[in-house]
DNA sequence: TTGAAAGCGGTACCAG
DNA sequence: CTGGTACCGCTTTCAA
C-alpha cells in the first residue's frame, strides 16, 4: 500500500531535477539531458517502480486519453458487446482507454451520463446502441469529437456527427440472392418486428433481390414475427405445416435465434434441412449460427467494424494517425451515416431445393 | 467547443471567492458562506453550466472515484457482460465509474492492464473472468482494495483477496433433485468439459443428489461432451438413439446451448419434450433458456450478483456504506472465496417421466 | 464570513 | 545541459 513514487522521488534518487525526469519519460531528453543523468533516472525509476501519474498529466495537458462510452445496454446485451470490444481494441492501440456508462435503457439517464463523462474530461464520446435505431443525439456530444455506433440521428443535426450502421438492405439482398442462385423461387420472408428500422430495410433488400431476379413475392409469405426462438418456431409451424405444394422451399429469418426456432419447427415436422428446406438467419451470432445443427447460413452483422470505425473517426479528429477512414456508402438523405457491409456466411442450412 | 467554465469563472460572475464556490458545491457552505452569496453562486453556476472538473478533484483528493476493471473477454462474451453490468450498476449508485480493459485472453497483457489502470489512480480493482476458473492474482492487485468475480486465486495468496463464484455444486444438486422429485431415476449427466472447474463441481452435485436419493449412477451416462449446440446434439444422439428400455428419461446438460442441441436431437428422433424426455440446462442464458421450445428448465448463474458483490466488497473497503456484505458459504480450503447460490428455474422442458 | 495561498503530480519554459 | 518556477482546477487551511 506504500504511496506510489513521484517524479520528485525519482529525481532525488537519481540526483537530477524533476524536469529531467519528465523529459526522459517523454522521449524529449536527448540533447537536453546528459547520457549519464538519463541512465541514473532510468535506474531510479526502475527501483522505485515509477510511472507517471496520468491524472496529473491529464490535468496539465487538458487531455485525458480517455474516450467516454455511452450505451443503452450494450455491455449487458449478448453479442452487441462486440461493438464495444471493437472500439476498445482500436482505442487501446493508440493509448486510449474507455470509460463506459450504461444507461440501462433509461433515456433520462443519458444526459447525466454524458455530463459525468465530460466532467472527467474525456477527449471524445461514443454512443453505442444495442439494437439498431435512430436516437436523439445527447446534449454535450457536440462539445468533443464524437460518433455513433449502431445508431444514427433521428433528426438532422446542425452539427453533423458521424454514425456507423450495418448496410442492412444490401445484406438482406445478398442473402436473398444466395437463395435465388441456389435455385429457390418459393422464398418466405419471416422478418423480425418494427422495433428497429433494420426490419424494414431487410424486407426492402429482400424485395429488391426478388425483383432483380424477376421473381414474384408472395405477400402472405412476408411476415413480421419477432426475434425469438419461440416466435420463429411458431411462424415456421404456420408456414410449413401445409400441403407440400403450398410450402416455401426457403425461409429468411429476422435473426439467427428466430432461424433456430424455424429449424426446430421444421425438424419436428419431419423436414430435413437443407434437403427439404433452406433457412437463412441474420447476425451471425456467435455460438448460435456457427453451432446450430445444421450450421446456419447467415448474414454477419459487422459489430467489431462498427465499433472500430466509430472509434477511428473520433481518434482521427483528435489528431491521431489512426489509419485510413474507409470510403463507405452513405445512407440516403443522411450523408453523415456510413453503412458497413454485411458479409454472407454460407454454411449448411442452405442448398438447392429438392427437385 | 467553448472551454468549460471553472470555479474561478463562477466566483467572478458571482462576486465571490473560489473557496466559496467549492464549499457550495460540496455542501460545506452553510455556516461559512452567506445565504446571498450561495444564491449568487448557484445562479452563476447555472448560467455558465459549471460542474467541477473531476480530474482536478481526483488529483487533489488522491481519489478518483473510478474502479478499474480487468477482464479476459467478458465484454465481448455473451452473457458474462452481466457480471460487469452488475458491478457497474452498484458502482454508479455510489458515484463511481469503471474503467475497463479487456486483455482479450492474453495473459501477458494483464500486468500492463493493471499498470495502466493504476497509473490512472483507480481507487480499486476488479478482475472479471468470462469462464469460471482459477487465476494468478495479477501484480498490483494488492496495492488497492480489489476483488475477483467469477474466478478465484489458483494459489493461496499471502494477502487474501475476496472472490465471488457461483455455488456450482449446490446448483447442480438442485437441478438433479428437481428431476428426482419429478420421479426420474434414469438420469444422464452430459456435462461440459474440463476447461473449467465448474464442470466437475456440477458432476459432484449430480452425484451427491443421486446418492442422497439412493439412486445408482450409470457411469456410461456420465460424459463430458463440450458446451455447444453441436456437441450437445451429437451426445444426445448417441445416448437417445437406442431401444426404449435403454434410454434415460432425463438429461442434464452442461449449459443451455448444449441443452438446446439435445432438444434438437430428441425432436429429430421423434421424442416429445417433456413427455418422453426431460432436459435440464445450466446458466439460464437470456434468449436461449427462456425462449427455447419448450422453454428450458435450467439453473441460473448469478452473474449480476457476482459483479455486484465483488464491487460491494471493494466499495466497503473504500469506506463507502455500500450495503451489507451477505453471509455467503465459503469454498472448502479457501475461506476468501464466497459462493453465490444458483437458483433453479423450472420451466417446460421437465416433467414426470412417462409411465 | 471572506479571500489568499499552498499543494496534489507533471510538463514546459526560461534563466543560469 | 541543468534546475527553478509557473500553471492545469480544485480543496482546505488559515489569517484577516
Amino acid at each position: 500500500m506504500a504511496r506510489k513514487a513521484t517524479a520528485l522521488d525519482v529525481a532525488r534518487l537519481a540526483r537530477a531535477s524533476r524536469s529531467a525526469v519528465s523529459m526522459v519519460f517523454n522521449g524529449r531528453a536527448d540533447g537536453s539531458v546528459s547520457k549519464e543523468a538519463q541512465e541514473r533516472i532510468w535506474e531510479a525509476a526502475r527501483q522505485l517502480e515509477y510511472s507517471p501519474n496520468q491524472i496529473a498529466r491529464s490535468l496539465r495537458d487538458q487531455r485525458s486519453h480517455v474516450i467516454g462510452l455511452v450505451s443503452n445496454a450494450a455491455v449487458t446485451s449478448a453479442f452487441d458487446g462486440a461493438i464495444i470490444a471493437g472500439a476498445n481494441a482500436l482505442a487501446e492501440r493508440f493509448g486510449f482507454l474507455t470509460l463506459s456508462t450504461d444507461t440501462e435503457n433509461d433515456e433520462h439517464r443519458t444526459v447525466g451520463a454524458v455530463r459525468t463523462l465530460l466532467d472527467r474530461t474525456v477527449d471524445g464520446l461514443l454512443y453505442v446502441l444495442s439494437g439498431l435505431n435512430s436516437i436523439a443525439v445527447p446534449q454535450g456530444f457536440h462539445t468533443v469529437p464524437s460518433a455513433l455506433a449502431h445508431c444514427f440521428p433521428a433528426h438532422p443535426t446542425d452539427q453533423p456527427i458521424p454514425a456507423f450502421i450495418p448496410d442492412e438492405v444490401r445484406g438482406s439482398a445478398t442473402a436473398t440472392r444466395h437463395l435465388i442462385e441456389l435455385g429457390h423461387t418459393r422464398i418466405a420472408f419471416l422478418g423480425g418486428s418494427f422495433t428497429t428500422p433494420a426490419a424494414s430495410w431487410r424486407e426492402q433488400g429482400f424485395r429488391q433481390a426478388m425483383a432483380s431476379a424477376g421473381l414474384p413475392v408472395r405477400e402472405d409469405w412476408v411476415q413480421y414475427i419477432g426475434w425469438n426462438i419461440t416466435t420463429g418456431h411458431a411462424a415456421a409451424m404456420r408456414v410449413l405445416d401445409v400441403a407440400d405444394a403450398d410450402r416455401p422451399s426457403a425461409l429468411i429469418a429476422g435473426n439467427d435465434r428466430a432461424a433456430a426456432g424455424m429449424v426446430l419447427a421444421a425438424v419436428s415436422l419431419g423436414l430435413r434441412i437443407p434437403d427439404d428446406l433452406s433457412i437463412v438467419g441474420y447476425d451471425d451470432e456467435f455460438g448460435i449460427a456457427d453451432q446450430m445443427v445444421p450450421a446456419l447460413t447467415t448474414v454477419a452483422l459487422p459489430q467489431l467494424r462498427m465499433g472500430e470505425e466509430a472509434m477511428r473517426s473520433v481518434l482521427l479528429r483528435l489528431g491521431l494517425d489512426a489509419g485510413e477512414a474507409p470510403d463507405l456508402p452513405r445512407l440516403d438523405g443522411a450523408p453523415e451515416v456510413r453503412m458497413i457491409p454485411c458479409a454472407l456466411r454460407a454454411r449448411d442450412s442452405t442448398a438447392p431445393p429438392a427437385a
